[in-house]
DNA sequence: CTGGATCCTTGAGGATACTG
DNA sequence: CAGTATCCTCAAGGATCCAG
């Protein structure tokens, strides 16, 4: 999703009907389908899963994660805290000093979403070099 | 990535030095970055993963993928099935006949795929109800 | 039926300036 | 230092039409 500058949104939260089935309830393929967009559209914006993995260490201020990150804008790392501080995968504490000082952590849940992140970190690391070739045969094969 | 409508493209496929460690070659944070990013961009689109979720059952044409995936238009079912055809991740079976069939069937590295994918949907289906109910709370609390 | 190509809308996301 | 608001750009992606 990665939030429109303004609106709350709540688009289709609408688990409503299926009991808590491990995978696919409700036996139907769409409701797969809107699980993937839902996971996807959480964690599959252009930030989210860096900010998950740097705070996977411990706790960051603000400053040290706009640092770490490399390449992430004030505006983006803003709005990726909220999104993932709303979704309950990253907590803040402000300390009311002077200068201001926010820490960032991941909680119990953040941490356990950074466990099958990582299934499909490492199957990307694993699988990189035949994805590149597959690429460049079929760049070559298109004459 | 989700291809431009035109160019090739090529960006940063330089995996060049590191040699193929199973996650984080070269020690370095950038380089985990560079490979969620990569991962993310292959398969954090709005529809591969659908579509590779489909093959996983079993061969399919267009129109039949086009009709089970549901809101998937004409042209971004095109685009991405290139795209997995170009990574290696589906296989594309053309039939000379009237009218013309074509079948799609995902390849090892694209079923190989299909499994971390899945911890990441049992992830989600299974904390779906914390994340919500962090939202509302999350909604609440700023009046 | 499959697959381009073109047009057009929308929103993600960067830059920047301003507040506490 | 942390956060918000405004402006602007550019590409993702839907609709549609044409071709083999």
């Amino acid at each position: 999703m990665t939030i429109t500058d303004a609106a709350p949104a709540r688009l289709g939260d609408d688990v409503g009907a299926c009991s808590s089935a491990p995978v696919d309830p409700c036996g139907s393929e769409s409701s797969e389908a809107r699980i993937i967009r839902d996971v996807l559209s959480r964690v599959g914006d252009k930030w989210s899963l860096l900010v998950i993995r740097m705070l996977h260490n411990g706790p960051l201020r603000f400053t040290q994660l706009q640092r770490s990150i490399d390449g992430i804008s004030h505006r983006m790392l803003t709005q990726t805290l909220r999104n993932l501080e709303r979704d309950g995968l990253v907590s803040r504490t402000s300390y009311p000093e002077i200068p201001p000082r926010v820490e960032y952590a991941a909680t119990d849940l953040g941490r356990s979403l950074a466990l099958p992140v990582l299934g499909l970190v490492e199957w990307a690391s694993g699988n990189h070099a035949s994805i590149t070739d597959a690429r460049d045969a079929f760049d070559a094969a298109r004459d």
